[in-house]
RNA sequence: GGGGCGUUAGCUCAGUUGGGAGAGCGGCUGCUUUGCAAGCAGCAGGUCAUCGGUUCGAGCCCGAUACGCUCCA
């Protein structure tokens, strides 16, 4: 048996910053631990012909919308295969973090039952790009598996692909022969496309792929369970995917110009068969975490072993579930996920409370438990995975948060369910819990079917589960969308991806950095139009037609970095059309970038675009919108500034977390615990429009990142991924000066960061800065939003006018304010306000709010004190049976006030009462006694009989009624109607 | 992306043919009593999320928006 040395030996290529866990040299493959064999698979590759180890991309794509969580190895290494961006190595090996729940592989309900599934695992991977083929592959797979680690050769099974006739495509005799080389051919297996071809996704690299499977049956018998997805007795332990399509959106495989390597061994499944035992659950990736739930949870131990017994026993299937869980709870949240209740987020939430619920139902656990075991992941994993250490305190934090509102929602659930059972339970001898009732406490409230069944189990009721499922049809029928939408940019990107394979144009050539004008020149054309939902290659297109357009050069910036992208104008000329002159004149909306490739996006506004791609003869002007631009321009240059700030006034651990710069606004997200204070606000604007006042140089230039990630002070964005030679943008210092000396303290206090943006040539061309709000965009991340320019100074004038307004009226009478203020906030709410004199002038506006109240109130009381006067001196003098009265001074409030005391004199009287309660409108109540209604009149019918003279219409009970109208001049008829109407009755 | 539910006092929430904005806890004042979440009396506190519509009249009905919860993709 072969061993490897130690670390002296690696070759240069590897990087040991990544993978720094001590390695021993191996005596037994029994002893080897989990950490030596994710170790021993990177050395092997890294020592066997140069590849270089790279660290796994995040299991959380932010920059992939379509993809829910990192679900392959490959993820990361897509655009390379597609060609879109070249590799700095040709080999590579990796461990990758990789989460299948949710979207289509979804083994969230499998995990717990078995031995071998988990929502969260580790693919340990070799990759090819362009360089070694099927040949190397499987003859380094060999020696890896039987002669590094030694494993039974005679339990090693091979798969090929069998080839396809629909798809036209052949077996993989190629793989065959190479295994024969190691393995007898009954133990190399043809294997159908659903098990031998891989595919991604819908779209993307593909290609046949070989297996490796490993026998576990005791006496070697497996072969006819290979490929039968028995897990338990033959393990799919490395599957060899040899790219060398791409599967296009309409089904078609098209060759890649280079072929790749993806390999793929499940880390835990490898680990498992090593330590040579029966679960991937009883091996020392999931040891110690067994060992945290049982301390934090007083559970019994957990009983390793893959027998029917243990793996059915409840408590164990809670450890398996608990456990896997908060692996890929940790690892996601640590990529800066969050639990939310929409994509990715809502899984998560749907993983964590699934372990919840095993803690609590199973384990019995009343408090939150789960982010207790947020450390033990951390000291296990911490070492090749960093940042779920340099993240536990927050994915702790964030656990616990969610724990306790999810135990919020069960409490609240479970009084739920107690009402609905409260009006099920006397119905039948055999009860039944309704299945719409249970669908609406999981579909509305969060409420776990499960639990509800428990808990009607525990009465003696049965749920009705069919209900159950048919709403449950029905709500997804209702649910299920339209769609569309990100057909356009996929077609977009298939066509940019075609165009460049076929050479039909290159990157393009940005210029914008310099101008916003490109007059009439040769300049290679392609136009895309929008046939339907897709976008199309075209040669004409007419007045109205949506299109995007490619040149060879552009000012056109297209967006990135948060900036977004130009509009403008472009017109065509073809030296051959009968005018001799302009053709088509095209309008640009927006400016989008695909693989360096610059595309702009509008409509023909006027003529016809008749081009052949490529033609000398036509010649195109483009007209960056410069306007626009220039407000841009200032905005983005002044986000750095801003940033810089931040840094140095509120949080000097502040990180971008995202910024959108318009040509209204700068919107920079970072991270911050807490709001900040107006004065922090003020401290900021004061800085930043100070350095506007400097009118410091902004300076930009390409470096090799290596050396510009050295300058002091510089920030990059986390995450972001950044070419070898960068563009630095410095405010204050040439750019060559930081890299002769980036040590220097000198540069800590600039504004220096890697950035493709447009900027301006001098900070005071910016003019001003005010920031116009702030908010909480999730938790630890703040939103700050500014503008810059005359619009600032604007808002800025616009704001004291107001508080000047509001001060005003310190003064001014009250019956004056009720308006104003209404003015002077809904000002403020609509017109961009800074936040500084926001604050002011609702500091202002409350003083007055306060003084406008008090003075409400005290005109009320006293409107009450008058009428309840009147209204004594009218019962004094009124009539006992029926009272028709119109009360002066009243309105509909005080109206009621006047009722009562007049009914408190006058208890056996009928009343109705009117009053002019201004603006035109009239007041009508109406009170009827008890032993008067028995006579027939009621409140109700008599206002309906009263209103419509004064114009209005009432109703109510019969012993209290209340109308209104709009004629006033009408109340003294109407209420001698009403005495009439109610003498008649009586 | 599409559904369901919610938003009423500082907090927890009631509020049905559309016709008096409420309770409990908390706060304040006073009394009583000296202890354990005390008792009694009184008071303050609300643009019923926002905007629009229907109506004589909207917390309640209709539409839009915002925010939250929740389910589905």
């Amino acid at each position: 048996m072969k061993t490897l040395r130690g670390p002296a030996d690696r070759a240069a290529v590897y990087c040991p910053v990544l993978y720094r866990m001590p390695r021993t040299d191996m005596t037994a493959t029994t002893s080897l631990t989990s950490t030596q064999i994710r170790q021993q698979f990177i050395d092997f590759f890294v020592k066997k012909c140069g590849h270089t180890a790279v660290p796994s991309s995040p299991v959380v794509p932010h920059d992939d919308p379509t993809l829910l969580f990192a679900n392959a190895g490959m993820n990361q290494f897509k655009p390379y295969f597609l060609g879109t961006e070249q590799p700095t190595f040709t080999r590579a090996v990796d461990t990758q973090k990789c989460i299948r729940a949710g979207g289509k592989h979804n083994d969230l309900d499998d995990v717990g039952k078995d031995t071998y599934h988990h929502t969260f695992f580790e693919m340990l991977g070799n990759w090819s790009f362009g360089d070694y083929f099927k040949k190397e592959a499987i003859a380094w797979a060999w020696e890896l598996l039987v002669d590094t680690w030694g494993i039974d050769p005679e339990r090693l099974h091979a798969t090929y692909f069998e080839g396809d006739e629909s798809e036209g495509l052949e077996p993989d005799l190629e793989a065959k022969e190479l295994w024969l080389q190691f393995l007898p051919e009954s133990r190399v297996h043809p294997g159908n496309k659903k098990d031998n071809f891989w595919e991604m996704g819908d779209t993307g690299p593909c290609g046949p792929c070989s297996e490796l499977h490993y026998d576990r049956s005791p006496d070697k018998s497996g072969a006819s369970l290979v490929n039968a997805d028995a897990q338990d007795t033959v393990v799919e332990i490395w599957n060899l995917v040899f790219i060398q399509y791409n599967r296009q959106q309409s089904g078609e495989l098209v060759p890649l110009p280079a072929k790749h390597v993806d390999t793929g061994m499940g880390f835990e499944r490898i680990v498992r068969v090593l330590q040579g035992v029966d679960s991937n659950y009883d091996t020392d990736v999931f040891g110690p975490i067994f060992d945290a739930i049982q301390k934090i949870t007083g559970a019994r131990a957990y009983q390793p072993g893959a027998d029917k017994e243990q793996l059915e026993d409840p408590i164990n299937i809670a450890y398996r579930v608990i456990a896997d869980h908060i692996r890929t709870l940790t690892f996601a949240l640590s990529d800066g996920a969050h639990c939310t209740n929409e994509g990715r987020g809502y899984v998560l939430r749907s993983i964590l409370r699934r372990a919840v619920r095993f803690g609590k139902q199973t384990l019995g656990v009343e408090d939150p438990f789960f982010y207790k075991l947020v450390p033990t992941v951390a000291e296990h994993f911490g070492d090749i995975f960093p940042e779920i250490k340099v993240k536990q305190a927050d994915v702790e934090a964030e656990l616990k948060e969610e724990e306790e509102s999810f135990r919020k929602t069960l409490d609240r659930g479970i009084g739920l369910f107690e009402d609905v059972l409260a009006g099920v339970a006397g119905d039948a001898k055999r009860p039944v819990f309704p299945g719409d009732e249970a669908f609406k406490l999981h579909d509305t409230y969060g409420f776990p079917i499960g639990l509800t069944q428990l808990m009607a189990e525990e009465r003696g009721l049965t749920v009705d589960l069919e209900g159950f499922e048919r709403e449950m049809d029905a709500a997804r029928e209702r649910s299920r969308g339209e769609g569309g939408g990100a057909d356009a940019k996929q077609s977009l990107l298939e066509l940019v991806q075609k165009g460049l394979d076929a050479g039909w144009f290159a990157e393009t050539n940005f210029v914008g950095h310099d101008t916003t004008e490109m007059p009439e020149q040769p300049n290679v054309l392609n136009v895309f139009k929008m046939q339907g939902e897709v976008y199309e290659p075209v040669c004409e297109a007419d007045v109205g037609d949506r299109i995007a357009l490619v040149f060879e050069t552009t000012p056109f910036y297209a967006e990135a970095g948060g900036q977004v992208g130009d509009t403008g104008e472009i017109m065509i000329r073809h030296s051959t059309s009968p005018t001799g002159g302009e053709i088509a004149k095209c309008c640009v909306r927006d400016t989008i970038k695909i693989g360096g490739v610059h595309l702009h996006i509008g409509t023909v506004e006027e003529g016809k675009l008749e081009v052949v791609a490529g033609n000398p003869e036509v010649s195109a002007s483009l007209h960056v919108d410069a306007d626009r631009r220039a407000a841009i321009t200032s905005n983005h240059t002044i986000t750095h500034v801003m940033n810089r700030a931040l840094r140095d006034l509120v949080n000097k651990d502040a990180m971008q977390k995202g910024s959108l710069v318009d040509d209204e606004k700068t919107r920079f997200d970072f991270s911050h615990g807490s709001a900040l204070t107006p004065d922090e606000v003020g401290a900021v604007e004061r800085q930043v429009n100070d350095d506007i006042a400097a009118d410091l140089e902004v300076f930009a230039d390409h470096a090799p990142q290596q050396e510009a990630l050295d300058i002091n002070g510089l920030r990059a964005v986390f995450g972001e991924k950044y070419p070898p030679m960068v563009r630095v943008v410095s405010v204050g210092a040439p750019v060559h000066d930081l890299l002769a000396e980036p040590d220097s303290d000198k540069w800590q206090n600039l504004s220096i960061e890697f950035c493709g943006g447009t900027h301006l040539a001098k900070t005071g061309d910016a003019e001003g800065f005010v920031i116009v709000s702030q908010d909480a965009v999730s938790k630890g991340v703040r939103r700050l939003t500014a503008i810059t320019g005359s619009a600032a100074h604007q808002a800025t004038a616009q704001a004291e006018a107001l508080l000047h307004r509001a001060e005003s009226l310190k003064d001014a009478a009250a019956d004056k304010l009720a308006d104003e203020i209404d003015t002077i906030t809904k000002a403020v709410a609509e017109q961009q306000t800074p936040l500084v004199l926001r604050g002011k002038v609702q500091s202002a506006l409350a003083v007055l709010s306060d003084k406008l109240k008090q003075h409400q109130k005290a005109q009320e009381s006293q409107q009450g004190e008058a009428v309840v006067e009147l209204a004594r001196a009218i019962a004094d003098s009124a009539d006992d049976t029926v009272i028709c009265v119109k009360v002066n001074g009243a309105d509909a409030k005080s109206l009621r006030t006047a009722m009562d005391v007049i009914r408190s004199k006058k208890p056996d009287a009928a009343m109705m009462l009117a009053a002019d309660a201004g603006e035109g409108k009239v007041a009508l109540l109406a009170s009827v006694p008890k032993d008067v209604i028995a006579k027939g009149l009621k409140a109700g019918d008599w206002v309906k009989h009263t209103a419509p003279i004064v114009g209005g219409g009432g109703g109510g009970r019969p012993d209290m009624a209340q109308a209104g109208g709009k004629d006033p001049s009408k109340i003294e008829e109407a209420l001698e109607s009403a005495k009439q109407f109610a003498e008649d009755k009586l």
